[in-house]
DNA sequence: CCGGCGATGACACCAGGTGTCTTCGCTCAA
DNA sequence: TTGAGCGAAGACACCTGGTGTCATCGCCGG
């Protein structure tokens, strides 16, 4: 990350960055399966969390809203970090290969949630549906947490995201 | 497409798809900016096309209904190719890197939806969510379409989709 | 016939990534 | 206490994707 920071993504060398830690390159990848990889090394986690929550949840609850509870809890676990998630939102933003990353991340966790749903007894094409509205909704809460100024609550942005989405969908002007 | 299909997408070097071309590898690079890229080709021109679609909608159509048809005529443009498109899609997905550029072609088109949205006066916030459900529901029903065993009706597929997501988002049990 | 220009050849070079063997440090049992 | 065993790291060669650079060739208009 300071490296990153210093000197942007692509300037920074692998070797670098073992050396940096006191490494050698060929550790590095022992770690990492990529460079790009060490700047994921939450994800794993906290697509664990947001799972966990999802199927955690109780019966009475409806599917969109078990999905949207687990999403802006995990986020807003997120977000309590602070700067280094901002720092780190900056660095995946400048450089394609990350976005791409980080969009086959959310893929995961789409299909993730998808397949907690059905465990929870939801019909799978609608599971389907959920998982991909609420990852979308994710992402666009948590861009705008990253972009804004002030320091937000994330319950909030996501729930707005996802009434928008409702009316835009269900009552169309 | 040959090699690839022949020997996996892994083992082919640059160095062979530009010689089996009757060029030099540097000659590749000048056309391609990737090795990934090379089975990206027509993508900017199918998003052109989804995206012109999308601004000639009549006025008089509901921005839901003028994306789910630009999506759908966009898309049976594509299906219409038949045995190449599948073979191109097993190719993609036999790769993480390739659906990793996958990912971000279809993060463009949506962000082109979008855009073509507020072309039309949609609400800025609204157009977003519009773009990205839409997007989400091709994308899974162009997956369904290259699974299934029979010639299947692209259009039909995509409504459906979109339906399923209606019914689960607003009308929940 | 010539000057210029775009496309390609030729080649060196860098960085990401892997295979392989060795070395070091720790643990645990005799 | 010692030594076998094992996982983590070092050392190093090697491959491939990707880029910079310069020479070359064919084409086209004047």
């Amino acid at each position: 990350m300071e490296l990153f920071t210093e000197r942007g993504y692509d300037d920074v060398t692998v070797a670098e960055i073992a050396e940096r830690a006191g490494l050698q390159k060929r550790s590095f990848f022992r770690h990492y399966t990529d460079k790009r990889e060490v700047l994921f090394t939450g994800s794993a986690e906290f697509q664990r969390t947001v799972v966990d929550t999802v199927r955690a949840a109780p019966t009475s609850m409806t599917p969109v809203d078990a999905v949207m509870a687990a999403l802006a809890q995990g986020g807003t676990g997120l977000t309590d970090w602070g700067e280094p998630v901002h720092q780190r939102q900056r660095i995946v933003s400048s450089a394609q290969e990350l976005r791409e990353r980080e969009l086959i991340k959310m893929d995961a966790l789409t299909a993730a949630v998808d397949d907690a749903l059905r465990h929870r007894g939801v019909q799978d094409i609608t599971a389907t549906r959920l998982a991909q509205v609420g990852v979308a909704a994710f992402t666009t809460a948590f861009q705008q947490w990253s972009e804004a100024a002030e320091p937000q609550d994330f319950a909030a942005i996501i729930d707005d995201a996802l009434t928008r989405l409702r009316t835009a969908l269900c009552e169309p002007q």
